[in-house]
RNA sequence: GGUUCGGUAGCUCAGUUGGAUAGAGCAACAGCCUUCUAAGCUGUGGGUCUUGGGUUCGAAUCCCAACCGAAUCACCA
């Protein structure tokens, strides 16, 4: 039992013993103590008094002196203002680390027999990813695994929105520039290709369209009018009924896309579990607003455009089928959503989706609720915040965007600055001293992004992110090649790694108080769908290692028996540090 | 204007269901490598937790108001 729910345990007890009454759960508060005092878990006494009907130093007295007496964990209490700090005996903390020690996957909670599935990433296909699109991957990621560790089966999937009006303006562009550039005849990644027709088309349509301005034309209505952006449109319309040379080109197109997005994935360690691509989802939705339609939740406009007002819930009014009875963004959202929770039975559907978003989100609950869908209540919008640069937000059209394939390049180039300067791999053949920089270089880079509280807008300075000291990924894949050396090195010497229930040393019990934490942890970060909880924790547990190394040596430990536990005790850190990061997609290395 | 989310040290961020003297890292300064990896450790300085009310034994945390900032309120996705 958690040192925590013990003592409410007891408090309760002793509540109910001393002044005859059986409190509320809620009036029994208990917490971690904090390091300036003595003691392991305080109790607050404040809520006591009314039944006590004592001061809370005499209430703190007789509490503790019940507990100390009825607990044989207890080894001893103080009364500080109305706290009572309650110190459990060493043998105690031993016996947590044993059960923690006998868990094979130590903080991994039992099956729940919950389905969840994850959306995210969800790029356009007509240009690279950037670090917006880092931010999104990690968290989906992360938070997938942080479900799994959760014990619920999870689904990755992934939308990509391979249709549409800015699709046909990279094709355009290449039909017009490329000369027949491919990603082999060029060398260029294939989305970065692509991607830089997309821009030679938006330089086309500036020029088109000041140059209307010039002869008079309204700013609004100019970029409208220009020729090539009639001639993107015409392509789209094209591409609906299917004709085949379009329709031959988008998928030549596409497929370099994919070829270069494969490679950042890759790359960044993310896969999906399923795959869905807009050309082939964008018409569902329909049916569903029809059925709307005939039961009253929505209505049609003289012009056959189809609505639903939702000013009764502080919102506007929304289009859902367009005049001509096309479809729109939520019409397919709509439809998709109710195709996977047909097709699946979840029991929650998240959306990794950025807070430009919450808006679209909120309405779409909401219409799931009006045409009568439980589940609709299962829908979570996870929402983060933008990233933003020193200089202020990224703006593709003024190329202040971060590129992903070059800023994973720069972190894997600084981690190999950085590791040969300090040269400690002169053992490591080339090869692996190649994967080592991967691992650090991603390792930074996923840890300074996933630490942040996902819903709030992070900066993202470079200077500070090729940082590698502190509150960084390789400070604590530091930590753990620390740890695996002595183990090494244990090996070597055949030195005995044992448990001997040999007294533990107050650093010792610091460092299992912060480990029995661990599982705690893992719920609170799927209960608040948060990564960032997973990535704090790993610090706080490297950082208590590494002061637990300055201070005491473990090899050169005389007393034998506390070395062969101490040693036990660090293999167990190493592996919690294992089972953190890895839940961040962060790998840990052997050596550094 | 409506909705949503933010505002904590010079900078980047933590801060549990309200609890004790609000914590880390970076930057600055001062120490620690013949001893298990110094990508580390120790110490110093640095705060009207945006502001003003309220709730109570107690508020960075909850409520109200104001101020500042972001996103959004498309027949784009």
């Amino acid at each position: 039992m958690n040192p925590e729910q013990l003592i409410s345990i007891k408090v309760k007890e002793a509540v109910a013993f001393l002044y005859n009454v059986e409190p509320d759960e809620n009036l029994i508060q208990t917490q971690a103590t904090r390091k300036e005092f003595e003691g392991d878990i305080t109790a607050v006494m404040f809520p006591l008094l009314k039944m006590s009907k004592k001061s809370p130093e005499q209430t703190g007295q007789e509490v503790g002196e019940y507990l100390k007496s009825n607990c044989t964990d207890i080894e001893s209490y103080n009364v500080v203002k109305g706290f009572l700090n309650v110190k459990f005996s060493w043998e105690y903390w031993m016996s947590v680390f044993v059960s923690a020690n006998e868990s094979d996957d130590f903080g991994q909670q039992p099956s729940s027999g919950k389905t969840v599935m994850v959306e995210f990433s969800s790029p356009n296909t007509n240009k690279p990813l950037h670090l917006g699109h880092i931010r999104n991957n990690l968290l989906g990621w992360s938070v997938a695994k942080v479900l799994e560790a959760n014990g619920h089966k999870v689904l990755k999937v992934n939308l990509v929105n391979d249709r549409g009006i800015h699709i046909c303006k990279s094709m355009i562009a290449w039909q017009k520039l490329s000369d027949g550039e491919t990603p082999d005849s060029s060398g260029i990644k294939g989305d970065h290709l692509v991607g830089k027709y997309y821009v030679a088309f938006n330089n086309i349509l500036k020029q088109q369209k000041d140059k209307l301005i010039g002869e008079g034309a309204i700013e609004e209505e100019a970029e409208k009018n220009t020729q090539i952006l009639r001639e993107a449109q015409e392509m789209l319309v094209k591409w609906e009924n299917g004709e085949s040379e379009v329709v031959d080109l988008w998928k030549m197109m596409n497929s370099w896309v994919y070829d270069g997005f494969d490679k950042t994935y890759n790359r960044l360690g993310v896969s999906f579990d399923k795959i869905y691509y807009e050309s082939e989802t964008y018409l569902l939705g329909k049916a569903l607003v029809n059925e709307g339609l005939s039961r009253g939740v929505f209505y049609k406009k003289e012009d056959g455009s189809v609505w639903c007002d939702l000013s009764a819930d502080g919102l506007d009014e929304k289009l859902l089928l367009r005049a001509d009875g096309t479809s729109v963004y939520m019409t397919q959202d709509l439809g998709t959503a109710h195709q996977r929770f047909s097709e699946f039975s979840l029991d929650e559907h998240i959306y990794v989706v950025g807070n430009e978003q919450n808006y679209h989100f909120q309405v779409l609950k909401l219409l799931l609720k009006k045409l009568g869908f439980e589940w609709s209540q299962n829908i979570y919008h996870m929402s983060y915040g933008m990233v933003e640069l020193p200089e202020g937000k990224m703006k593709s059209r003024e190329g202040t965007v971060v590129d992903a394939d070059d800023l994973i390049e720069n972190m894997v180039n600084t981690a190999k600055e950085t590791s040969l300067e300090l040269g400690k791999l002169e053992n490591m053949d080339i090869e692996e001293q190649n994967n080592l920089f991967e691992i650090l270089g991603l390792g930074a880079l996923k840890y300074f992004i996933i630490k942040v509280d996902p819903k709030k807008t992070m900066l993202f300075d470079p200077k500070e992110s090729i940082d590698f000291n502190g509150n960084t990924g390789p400070f604590i894949q530091y930590t753990h090649a620390r740890i695996m050396s002595i183990l090494r090195k244990a090996n070597e010497q055949g030195i005995e790694q044992k448990l001997y229930n040999t007294r533990l040393t107050n650093r010792e019990i610091d460092i299992i108080k912060v480990l029995n934490l661990f599982p705690e942890r893992i719920k609170e970060a799927g209960r608040e769908h948060s990564p960032a909880i997973i990535a704090n924790y790993a610090y706080d547990l490297a950082k208590e290692f590494n002061q637990f190394y300055h201070e005491v040596s473990i090899l050169k430990e005389s007393d034998a028996k506390a070395r062969s536990q101490r040693l036990i005790l660090i293999d167990l850190i190493s592996k919690v540090l294992r089972k953190a990061m890895g839940i961040l997609g962060i790998t840990l290395p052997e050596r550094m």
